[in-house]
DNA sequence: AGCTATTTATAAGG
DNA sequence: TCCTTATAAATAGCT
């Protein structure tokens, strides 16, 4: 804007650089304000001019909150990878800068698991609410993945189960069927392999106290594959 | 800019304010980054939308070192102002700046902690009370009720179908049985076979493991009960 | 996410 | 720094 195209290039000119900069730092301010009011946004500016010079702004002149906020929700992106390569700054510092983090952490943790939030400022208390519904959503999403494989193990292992139920059932008849074709004679050695492995699996079996299981045992023969009532909540969301 | 003049207040249409907010936030970053570029400057931008969500923008991609320059420039600021300047050797200075930096932690931290909160408006206090109420109590516990409820459904399911097995299981040991105390006529040992078949049930009672057979199964049966699609997208996000 | 009509921002020049 | 003005940019309202 203005009488000649700018190429985005370091203005050279010193004196043009330092009025463009007067410029441009009063027109960024004043969109940094404006975005903050109308679209209610949290905002941090701050700029060094090249001699230096601090100009700042922060919805609310609230800088410190921004800040803060800002590196909670930083932290864990960067703690990945400023643990081992920051060679700046003095061993205090670092100290300093460990100890905070660590602190911050801490404190953001137990804000998380939902303790600590009675006497909070409106203000933070928004903040912390929004990480939390972001944290939510993301936890919820795992969640949610983690139940439905778990409903879908419980579907494959109930499906396994029918499965074999029938061929028990068949097994059963077979041998009744045999049975009754004989006359009754002394005992032989038995097969003992098959009784040991029924056994065996039984006690597998996830083995709470055994209800009144058998006389539902007819009604099993629902499909069930479809989605859950539960889950089409979700999917919106 | 634009085809209607607009008042410097909060757009409370949500739509409206969200378009806004995108466009004007990339013009925000446009002109941080220009007068970053321009005129040499270093510029540090953060922006939470009213959602939480962040945005930012740092010359040279370094926030973290535009953030420490300014803690200690505006530590400098309040320092000459508070107490005399004893910020002249290095390792003060260094000192100085873990002081300063562990003062506003710890006054952060009381905020969190639930003190000092009266320079904080109620109004905000108020709104961030609210949307943690409504968000954690009633989605969080409906949905896991839900949930929990439909894993226990299955879980029932399951433990009736396994009663089911030992008592076909106790059925087959006792017609072999009886079967065994007559002399075999003419095909013999269908053992093997089921010996095979419940190795591979009992590797399914186990859950998490070797589900060849349970791949299997489902083949036969059921559209296959594994993550929809639309899960698989939130994941990411 | 594109398209204009307008409003803004600002480069040049004092 | 501040004013003026011609122009380049940004963007509000729509689709």
């Amino acid at each position: 804007m203005g009488r000649g195209r700018v190429m985005l290039k370091r203005i050279e000119n010193k004196i043009n650089r330092q009025v463009t900069f007067s410029k441009r730092r009063s027109g960024l301010l004043k969109k940094a304000h404006e975005i903050s009011v109308l679209c209610d946004a949290d905002v941090a500016l701050i700029v060094f001019s090249t001699r230096g010079k601090l100009c700042e702004y922060a919805t609310d002149a609230s800088m410190e909150r921004i800040l803060e906020r800002y590196e909670r929700y930083s932290y864990a992106e960067r703690q990945l990878t400023a643990t081992d390569n920051e060679s700046h700054g003095s061993w205090t510092m670092e100290h300093a800068k460990l100890k905070s983090r660590t602190e911050l952490l801490q404190k953001t943790q137990r804000h998380f698991m939902g303790e600590e939030l009675d006497s909070l400022s409106l203000k933070e208390l928004q903040n912390l609410e929004q990480q939390l519904d972001t944290a939510l959503k993301h936890i919820r999403l795992r969640k949610n993945q983690l139940m439905f494989e778990s409903i879908s193990v419980l579907q494959k292992k109930d499906k396994a189960l029918q499965n074999q139920n029938n061929f028990l059932s068949k097994k059963v008849k077979e041998v009744e069927k045999e049975l009754a074709q004989q006359p009754p004679l002394e005992q032989q050695n038995p097969e003992n392999m098959s009784s040991f492995q029924f056994s065996a699996y039984i006690s597998i079996g996830c083995g709470e106290g055994g209800d009144g299981a058998v006389a539902e045992m007819e009604k099993q023969a629902q499909p069930s594959t479809s989605m859950p009532p539960w889950m089409l909540q979700h999917m919106n969301q």
